[in-house]
Formats: C-alpha cells, structure tokens, sequence
DNA sequence: GTCTATATAGGGATAGAC
DNA sequence: GTCTATCCCTATATAGAC
C-alpha cells in the first residue's frame, strides 16, 4: 500500500515476469519460476497480483504506456517531416532493443496468446493512427511519395519486430547477438533505408500527383 | 502401415492439429479438443503420433517442406530478375494466404514456442541462402541495387508474416477479413512496391558501385 | 508479508479390453 | 484401430501458521 513499498518486490516481480512472459508465452510461463528467480514463495504472487492473468495484463499496461509516450514525444519534436520519420525509426529501433521481452510479448499477444479476452487494442489503434496521419500530412505537402501509409508502417513495425525475434533463428550467422548495439544499428540503417526508398517523391511531381489519384 | 489408409485419419489429424497449434500455440494446444474435432478418442492420437511433440513436428514438416518447394520452383523458371523477384513475392503471399495456420506457427516457432529443442533450423537456413543468393547474383549484374540482401529478405519475411496475423489485430479496418483475397492483393501490391523501390538500380552506376564496396 | 502445506483440476500418456 | 479407464505429474490457487 504505501508507495514507496511498491518500489521493490513488486517491481521486481515485473520484471521478471516480462522476461518470462515473453521467452515463454503466457501458456508456457510457470509462476513458481518467476517466484524462484524473484527469491520468494510461489503463493507470494497472489499478494501482489490476484491471479496469473492479472500479471500478465500489469505487464502489458507498463509496455504500451512507454510505447506511446515515445512516439508522441518524437512526433512532437521540432524538424523536417524526413528529419522526424529517421529520428522515429530510431528511436522506435532503439527501445524494441532495450526491451527484448516487450517485443516478443506484444507479437506473442497480436498472435492471441493471451488468457482469453483482447485487452488493449484501443491504445494500438490510437497510436497507430497518430503516425499514419504524420505522413499523410507529408504526403500532402508532397514532401513524402504517396505510397500507402498504413501497409507502411505495419510492415515497418512487422519488419523491426522480426529482426528481433524471429531474424536470429532464422539466420544466427547475419544476426549475431540480437541485443548487442551491433545488431541494433544495423536494423536502424536498413529500416531508415528502406523508408527513405519509399517515402522519397518520384523526381517529376506529376507521378506523384498521378498515383496520389490512382 | 498401408499407403492408402495414411490417407483418412493421419491427414485429418494433421489438419485440425495444424489448425490448433496456429490458433493456440504448442503450450496452449490440448490433444483432447484435437480429438474431439477429428471425431476420436484422445488415446487414439497416440496410435498415429508417439507424443505430442512428434504430432507438432510432423505439422512443421509438411509446412517447411512445400514452403521450399515453392520458392525452388519459381527461382528456377524462366525470367528477368525483376520478373522473378515478383513472381516470387506473388507466390509467397500467395501461400502464406493459404494457410494461415502456417504462418503463425512458423512465427510461434522462430518466438521460441517449441517443445523444447530447436527443430528445422538448418532447412530455414538453406531456403534463405537459396534467395540471398539470386539477390547477390543480380547485384553483382548490376541487375540490383546494392541493398543488404540478407536484410531485405528477412524484412520482407517478417513484413508478411506480420500482415496476415498481427496487423488484422492492430488494424482491423484497414485490413478488413485478412484471409479474403482482396487482403492478400493489397499486401501484393504493398510487397512488390517496397521490393522494387529498393532494388531498382540508382541511375548512376557509380552510385551502385560505390555502395557495394562500402 | 512471507512462509509451509494442501486443495483442486487439467492434461499428457499408458494399459488393456474389444 | 478404437475404445474406456486410469496413472501420474504439474500448475494454479487457497488456507492458515508465524
């Protein structure tokens, strides 16, 4: 109850639990690992949370609240649209690779392992839509190519996430430590690559307009 | 034990377990609702399949398998590069379309949801070193501008992956029934259009050379 | 708040009849 | 080959002492 007690067994429990959450899945999570690792009994959960599923949904809350704060924070920086797509891609690069298990979890959730119910498709939407609207703003200042911003960034955030999770097992050799600052840059210089190859406007303006249209 | 009997309750088992492990994961999957659906006792499962690992390794064979056969086909036909490149895309989305079970276990797989020991790594591999391959070949023709290869192509995995299962959760307006056919036209389209962008050679080809030896 | 001990349930796997 | 019945283990969750 008081606040500064929250600050450690409480905590601590959710870090744990994200690290398994997300190297396990909800099914595969065992809660008498997590109580192992934390250093206390596995019924000590239950005074904290009140059940597995309450675990899992503290965890997902913390996640997507700091997702959406950096978004928020970058789009709302000063500088050229191109200035504000890199420094997004960057910075959206840059936390998936501080937080391994955030990413797993979040693809392991889309993919429906969670205890039952949906629970926070809103705020995905939400934040979806604010980035969506950044480059249709561009587009229509024609300072972006008019190529479909919502396939654009799905595929940017399926892209990223899968260079972190997926890409490693796939080719370990190419990836090497998927969580050293190596792999990280990498990915930022390929996805920045990438978008700057989709978004940058066809030389006669013309085409632009034309499939702008289309 | 006869060839022809394999044909009936095997095959239907393959299925609904395909079925189940997409949906619920390999922790999440019951062997008693797979029996129930086929029309069996949960026992009988276990006179086809020595455990429920060997059943989910056997879904992962048929999947990995024809998943090969595809892209050795299309690589070998006849073609410019570019033709092949999008014949290949088209044939991928194609599949992935066709078997939405597939892929997301394929995910699950690469997310770490196994029994426990890393199943088919070497096949993934190969079928990517296959692509990377014909990559490298049409770069060096100066055919291809010089993107990673490798890079692109877990990408693009990953960008398709994410379109058929977690994109419909995080924008189910935009993607509408994401196994109806006018979903997997438009991830088509959005696939081919992001591909081209990046391997169509810069005009100059001292740019394309430069970047190779970079 | 943290512990030990236990209740309760579910699911993978086996035995053996038919 | 398919069934019924059962073993055995594990995992969530609770009860109650300290």
């Amino acid at each position: 109850m008081t606040p500064g007690g929250e600050h450690t067994t409480r905590a601590r429990i959710l870090e744990v639990a994200e690290a398994f959450l997300g190297e396990c899945g909800y099914h595969g999570t065992r809660l008498h690992l997590i109580a192992q690792r934390v250093g206390i009994q596995k019924a000590s959960l239950f005074h904290y949370f009140p059940s597995k599923e309450g675990l899992y949904r503290a965890v997902l809350e913390e996640s997507v609240g700091q997702t959406e704060e950096t978004v928020r924070r970058v789009l709302e920086a000063q500088g050229t649209p191109f200035d504000k797509i890199r420094t997004l891609l960057e910075s959206y690069v840059d936390m998936v690779a501080a937080h391994p298990a955030r990413t797993k979890i979040l693809l392991r959730q889309s993919l429906g392992d969670a205890p039952s119910e949906p629970p926070h498709t809103n705020d995905s939407q939400r934040l979806l839509d604010v980035i969506v609207q950044f480059i249709r703003d561009g587009q229509q200042a024609h300072a972006f190519e008019a190529i479909d911003p919502v396939a654009l960034v799905l595929g940017i955030v399926g892209m990223v996430a899968f260079f972190f999770t997926s890409a490693p097992v796939l080719a370990p050799a190419w990836c090497g430590d998927p969580w050293s600052t190596g792999h990280a840059e990498r990915v930022k210089h390929h996805v920045v690559e990438v978008v700057e190859r989709c978004l940058t406007p066809t030389e006669r303006p013309h085409a632009a307009a034309r499939r702008a249209t289309a």
